[in-house]
DNA sequence: ATGACGATTTACT
DNA sequence: GTAAATCGTCATA
């Protein structure tokens, strides 16, 4: 059980989101539950020149502000009314590139997991989407712009679990972005139960 | 101040 | 397959 440390966010988008997959999200709830799931699906944003990045254009918001922190960061945003999607900030600092984490195959805490949850649900569906993962881990507002190589509260872990065949897409819910929607940006496990809907 | 939109999910025909 | 839910954010004025 490693940490990862700053070094291991000090790269490019891509490479990160590659990387990412097999290793462990964890979640400290305040009572003390600990959760966590293994990465089985993310998406890269790979900094100003992607037109699906909220940072397109060097764009810098009170929102996106996060992007432009540190590596290592933590970028949670609020969409559509009522979502939350949580990404990993990566690169060099102040040059804004993240990674959208989509999908986790839960592995501790599922009972609290599912109470996070609303609703009885498989365990393939609790958090397969990037709104559901940060459901089912309460992820929001208040984890904004945390350091995840420091934090208490959620980190990732290294682990040398083996991961089998890795496979990418063009990115999900990006189809106005011209020619990056189309970009094979989208990295998954092929055949995890775990992961989101297939791209259009 | 206003209006259009969204890196989604869920329910329903 | 289609559409509703639901509201913070941002661009425009």
């Amino acid at each position: 059980m490693t940490r990862a440390t700053r070094p291991f966010f000090r790269i490019d988008a891509k490479t990160l989101a590659r990387r990412l997959l097999g290793q462990r999200l964890v979640r400290l709830l305040d009572d003390g539950t600990r959760l966590a799931g293994v990465i089985v699906e993310t998406e890269a944003y790979v900094g100003v020149r992607d037109r699906a990045s909220h940072a397109f254009q060097g764009r810098r918001t009170p929102r996106n502000d996060a992007m432009y922190h540190q590596p290592g960061t933590a970028y949670v945003y609020f969409t559509y009314g009522m979502h939350w999607c949580f990404n990993v900030v990566c690169g060099e600092p102040d040059e804004p590139a993240a990674v959208l984490v989509r999908a986790l195959q839960p592995t501790e805490g599922l009972d609290a997991i599912r109470r996070l949850r609303r609703r009885p649900l498989p365990d393939h569906l609790l958090c397969s989407g990037p709104a559901r993962l940060c459901q089912a881990f309460a992820i929001d507002r208040r984890l904004n712009t945390i350091d995840l190589a420091s934090d208490h509260r959620l980190w990732i872990e290294r682990t040398p679990t083996p991961i089998g065949r890795v496979r990418t897409s063009p990115r999900i819910g990006v189809d106005r972005a011209g020619p990056w929607a189309k970009k094979p940006l989208r990295w998954y496990l092929q055949g995890n139960p775990h992961v989101s809907a297939r791209p259009r």
